[in-house]
DNA sequence: AAGGTGAACAACCGCCGCGCT
DNA sequence: GAGCGCGGCGGTTGTTCACCT
């Protein structure tokens, strides 16, 4: 009974060793990233790396990789990792992904570490701020993107299954039943919508390893029937402006809250 | 100098989604 | 459509180090 091991028992477990390192960044080197489990195979008969792939993966993304940074978090990337908590809730691996070269491991230990207790003390992060004019200033900016302090979590989509639901719904501001939040009315917003399917799918889009294909995108600028009138304002061109248009998706989804804000508070027109 | 304590960081574990068969 | 394996992700734990008494 029980869940079968993901590696043998005899491999290897804690710290890495320089050998290990090493075995590994030339493997890597030589075949590529990917296939985790196959570098660790390989890595086994062909060097006596005793590592299952998982262990390999991470180390490598977490610490081998060119171009990682390691340490010295500077002012700015820890304003933008509350920043991007506080919309994203613990969503580590998308907020690594705004902040190049920080890792989700390192950018999750830097919160539990730092963050998290400084937010306790005080109820938000002190931004490492010393000036009283700062102090005033990162308020301002604190009270400016504060959005609710746990986001949803966006249900995955695959790209067909995507395409699907632009089809069927053609943009509308009616979501299918499969996608929406649970205890969203049925006149769910057009935002209600795009953050229910596609919330981690728009902070991904931007990525180099994006899931959507650009002829699938292409595909549903058919079927929505896109243009490129950047006036337009209802739902379904707003739609049509996320998905073929180049766009910065944290900048879109904080647009999205913004609107969210102010149709609340009654300032749509402002 | 030695022991205790907490912070920081590295790594493991288990769950989940996706793609392949 | 079901089953399986793999990769990705987030939570948690274990280890190391620095500081304090």
């Amino acid at each position: 009974m029980g869940r079968r091991p993901c590696c043998p028992k005899e491999i290897n477990k804690g710290a890495w060793s320089r050998e290990e390192d090493e075995t590994l960044s030339k493997y890597v080197a030589i075949h590529g990233e990917g296939k985790w489990q196959k570098v660790a195979q390989n890595a086994v008969m062909s060097a006596g790396l005793k590592r299952c792939g998982k262990s390999c993966r991470q180390r490598w993304l977490n610490y081998l990789k060119p171009g990682i940074k390691r340490g010295d978090i500077s002012v700015d990337e820890e304003d933008m990792i509350i920043r991007l908590h506080r919309l994203l809730g613990n969503r580590w691996a998308l907020i690594a992904k705004r902040l190049p070269g920080r890792t989700d491991n390192e950018i999750k230990n830097y919160w539990n570490t730092n963050l998290s207790k400084k937010l306790q003390k005080h109820g938000t992060p002190s931004l490492s701020v010393s000036s009283p004019q700062n102090k005033r200033h990162e308020e301002e900016k604190i009270k400016q993107v504060h959005v609710a302090p746990e986001a949803p979590r966006p249900r995955r989509i695959s790209a067909v299954e995507y395409s699907k639901i632009v089809e069927n719904n053609r943009c509308s501001t009616t979501p299918s039943p499969s996608n929406k939040v649970e205890g969203s009315s049925d006149e769910a917003s057009f935002s209600d919508f795009l953050i229910d399917i596609d919330q981690s799918q728009l902070l991904i889009g931007d990525d180099s390893n994006s899931k959507v294909p650009q002829m699938e995108e292409e595909h549903i600028n058919k079927q929505v029937g896109l243009t490129n009138s950047p006036s337009s304002s209802s739902p379904s061109d707003h739609c049509h402006h996320l998905l073929a248009e180049k766009f910065d998706p944290l900048e879109t989804l904080l647009d999205v809250e913004l609107k969210r804000m102010a149709s609340f508070l009654g300032l749509e027109n402002d």
